[in-house]
DNA sequence: CTGTTAGCGCATTCAC
DNA sequence: GTGAATGCGCTAACAG
């Protein structure tokens, strides 16, 4: 626990004023290179790190941001999203920071467009997508890096895009980790149902396109991928859903696991329930209040989540970061860790915000 | 987002000076009851919160820490947790904090008295300990106790003691979630061990009898406590423990499952995989890098652990807070997440430092 | 008991 | 291009 040098002492060191070391460190230009060298030799040397305090406290630009995701119900996985990111913005209060929020409605192409049109107009330093639509949010990333104006998205990855950082899971991982569950807890050689719920016309999402391949990728390694039913299901029409999803167990008799690979395992879950089914092991993705409970109630045994909430934060905490110090220190992309809820370890997850 | 009120606008809101309001804000006392009342009206109705910026950077005082732990090797579990204490530190490394670490043999009480006993030489600000050894640690407490200083425990609680905050998570819970993951994935009827590997002579240790407890109560509510086989083993000698392992096996050859109540579930994945034996699902806690290799070669599969790393840091962030402000503001106690680690998730856990 | 005041390390003008 | 000067919100020492 050296003492940290200031920019003071660095700029003594280096023969020169602490305006010019600070120039160079936030790359603001208007240095000899000379001296720019001379600074970045002694800054390396003594392992000089910027105060954030200090930095943070003594920050006057505003930072204009703008927060461009879909909006959900009170509980769903981009309410925890949303939630985070104020979280985010709250532990940054000190630094002043005008943000201004755009909701579309995930499963509309054309409100996504519609809100995504406004960002450029808004004059932003800083974006953070949801990137649910890719086309969409390509064409919007390309006018953001022709503005030099950055970007982070949470929830996913987008390809052909240069995001300061995408806070997101491994989906292949999540998918393959379903079929890991799956297999300890159903008898060798039953089949497996997984399952997408879709509303009519919608296409599935890519991130539930990623949790299949990497589950089918799991069994097809042990040679078992015949145990695997893939199929969607409408939530549109909640009757014609119950009876596909009692079809389906019909037809597969022998069926003693359902994944549900996006948010909709509590459809699943009171489906079975209302008709009695047992002996059915059901997992689902993300911890929204509704599956939560249908875990508490066991309904569903396991659910795999990514902690929303945690992403939120990240995503800011990035993006802030980034506004403060002109780079990014992350190299673009941040995992975040696959979490296994059952009722046992639910209530502790909650609590741990970070 | 609405600007934060500084200390000076208080205090000009409650018609005071900055300095008052700074001395109710950390507890200094010296303060006449009338205004101390005017000024706490006041900053809880424009919510003010100190801006932790300025407040760092204009922090005086050295906080002379004191931390207390056990010794272990690289990659074990309290070997995680001084690292999470260090980025503790290095977090709040801008508030000159002088550290005085005193380690001990975790499987040794005398080892532990002796460091113990040194503390209150030391003139503590305030105080971090692991609390393995109950007996020295009640005494330890209330020697601080008496003194007037703050101190934390990582890992779990002390009954009779009165820390700012336990940083630990529910070990009752756990043992119940190993019951879980052992239901789903051993058949019916069939055993399950429960181990615990401890030094010949050496106590368990209050954490793996909370699990074992946990664990039994799980099964015990569904009316399969006889599939339990609960057993020690020694690990001082290998071959012993070879020898006792194998015998357990022998003697409950349907045994399906084997859960190690702590961290040493490496010793008998080894064990199993030099004998061939197949078949056994085998559960640990902590992940140690001994453990993660093992669950990467398949020999366990599933490693139940609450992130060491974070629990040293939150230990010092509440210890470090309550420096600052004289006040908890957690309720003296910090659950931790249990988190489960399969192959698939492993990859992206260390990862989140937090 | 209470008000005043001098920094803390850095970001940002504004002169040179 | 560059350096000096000012202030951010808060802490702590000091003067009353």
């Amino acid at each position: 626990m050296g003492k940290q040098a200031t920019i003071k002492e660095i700029a003594q060191m280096a023969g020169v004023s602490p305006g010019t070391v600070d120039r160079i460190i936030h790359n603001r230009g208007n240095v000899s290179e000379d001296k720019r060298r001379r600074i970045e030799e002694t800054i390396a040397r003594v392992g000089y790190r910027t105060n954030v305090h200090a930095s943070a406290i003594s920050f006057k630009k505003v930072c204009r941001i703008v927060l461009a995701i879909p909006e959900t119900n009170p509980g769903e996985y981009w309410d925890d999203i949303r939630e985070g990111i104020l979280d985010g913005l709250r532990e940054y209060s000190d630094i002043r920071t005008e943000c201004k929020w755009l909701f579309f409605d995930q499963f509309n192409r054309e409100s996504c467009r519609e809100q995504f049109e406004k960002v450029i107009g808004l004059e932003p330093d800083a974006v953070i997508l949801g990137p649910i639509f890719e086309a969409e949010t390509k064409e919007l990333c390309k006018k953001l890096d022709a503005g030099g104006i950055p970007y982070a998205f949470t929830d996913r990855t987008v390809p052909e895009t240069t995001p300061v950082v995408s806070v997101a899971a491994d989906q292949l991982a999540a998918g393959a980790l379903v079929g890991r569950i799956m297999m300890y807890a159903t008898p060798e050689g039953s089949s497996i149902g997984a399952l997408k719920a879709i509303r009519t016309g919608e296409d599935s999402s890519k991130n539930s396109d990623l949790r299949q391949k990497g589950l089918y990728d799991f069994f097809r390694a042990r040679g078992m991928e015949d145990r695997l039913v893939f199929s969607d299901f409408s939530i549109t029409d909640r009757q014609q859903s119950k009876r596909e999803i009692l079809n389906l167990i019909r037809e597969h008799p022998d069926m003693k696991g359902i994944a549900v690979l996006n948010s909709r395992g509590h459809i699943v879950a009171d489906i079975l329930s209302e008709e009695g089914v047992r002996g059915i092991h059901l997992v689902s993705f993300d911890l929204t209040e509704q599956n939560a409970s249908r875990l508490r109630g066991g309904s569903i045994e396991s659910l795999l989540c990514q902690h929303p909430r945690a992403q939120g934060y990240k995503a800011v905490s990035a993006i802030i970061h980034f506004l403060l110090f002109k780079k990014a220190d992350e190299g673009g992309s941040i995992y975040m860790p696959i979490d296994i809820l059952m009722v046992e370890n639910l209530p502790f997850y909650r609590a741990s915000a970070l």
